[in-house]
DNA sequence: AAAAAACAGTTGCAAATGCAACTAAAATGT
DNA sequence: ACATTTTAGTTGCATTTGCAACTGTTTTTT
């Protein structure tokens, strides 16, 4: 396992003393699980060390849909910003993650740890890089068409991977939850796109045809 | 003016010394005018003083979306994710902007100011306060019906504002730009939700019906 | 190896949304 | 005070998307 990003510059005796301050408790869950992070921990945020998750919601009527994706490295936390619109934190894989508490972390404690603003910087760089995700996943979810969605999705995973093929970090179902949008639909469309000579796709597999430039 | 979240806890003087560090640049602009951050200027982060403006995006049909809309203490940059859709910063009113080199901020100069880890973790409130917004606005372009984003979005804004009734910070015009959907369309819509009983409505003029606890 | 479950893919029909072209009202400029 | 521009609001028609109910394939379970 790579030493996860939130701890770079710090040692590992350091920083023991140190996640002690900010109340750090260190879960693992299996796939399937959910992440727990309770209503009253509000000032708790969480980082995934280990494993895959997914940020979901269900709609009354059964709708499920996928809000974020959260790979290792990712920062959460201070959820339900919408209260009443309960969506939880599911792993897709085997999970390791830490949590502690946002507001120790910004508002000193009086051991005056050395390594404090290290740390402080490492979240940053952390919550900088959410932020750039969700901006990512507001253009994806701007657009207009079915279409578009998928175009800026694609288009965004081929930049990702740097290549124009590349295979889709869902299942064709889940697909559909994370664009917000009608499976069959979804499907419909990609299949015009290949007629139209647009996209190859078989399965999760994509290829986009070569940018021009 | 209100002293902005960035300065906290810093003195004027120190911050002016501190911010050579970084190549600050503070900018005002005039409603209308557009917020430059060029593509090369990757590592920059803006910070809006004074004023309101919207990041914007134009399809290539015309089409005209509001990503994003900043409000004083708002952080943004490092723009362009998708650097082809080009999307800009526009006033909608006077603006004042602090910009400054993300990179120094987050790897110490050799100066090391007393202050340096105030403010990144100045910045780091600014950034999750931020993603945040983010994430609601996710909430909100999530939902599948185009009902579902007015009602999201009308009770995110009751929220805020800790009442029933509210006005809306834009022009109904702008309204459907930002939640992504026609504009016709969605006056059908609120015409139902008025018939419904689910809204009132008048110009800018929002009210929910009490909600129900 | 067989049965069950999950997943990819298809299609007809209904419903929601987009588009365009309006009218009326309000705000703005001269 | 009048003309111009912007904004709010409406409606018919075309298109897109959602829904439901399928088929066939792959994966998982027993």
């Amino acid at each position: 396992m790579k030493k996860p990003a939130i701890f770079y510059g710090i040692s590992q005796q350091e920083l023991d003393t140190m996640l002690r301050c900010f109340d750090a408790t260190r879960h693992t869950y299996a796939c399937g699980d959910t992440i727990v992070m309770y209503a009253n921990e509000y000032n708790r945020i969480g980082i995934l060390l280990r494993g895959e998750a997914e940020l979901i919601r269900y709609e009354e009527d059964g709708t499920r849909t996928i809000l974020e994706r959260y790979d290792p490295d990712h920062i959460f936390g201070k959820l339900s910003v919408v209260p009443e619109d309960a969506a939880s934190i599911v792993c897709s894989r085997d999970c390791e993650v830490i949590s502690f508490s946002y507001f120790h972390l910004v508002n000193r404690c009086p051991n005056a740890c050395p390594h404090h603003s290290v740390l402080v910087e490492n979240v940053l760089k952390l919550m900088t890089g959410r932020a750039q995700a969700l901006s990512t996943r507001i253009e994806i979810l701007s657009r207009r068409t079915l279409r578009g969605k998928l175009t800026a999705y694609f288009e965004t995973l081929s930049r990702e991977k740097g290549s124009r093929t590349f295979s889709l970090p869902f299942s064709i179902n889940d697909l559909a939850d994370y664009l917000c949008v009608n499976r069959s639909a979804m499907m419909r469309e990609m299949k015009k796109m290949k007629e139209e000579g647009l996209l190859q796709s078989k399965g999760r597999q994509i290829t986009l045809p070569s940018a021009l430039f």
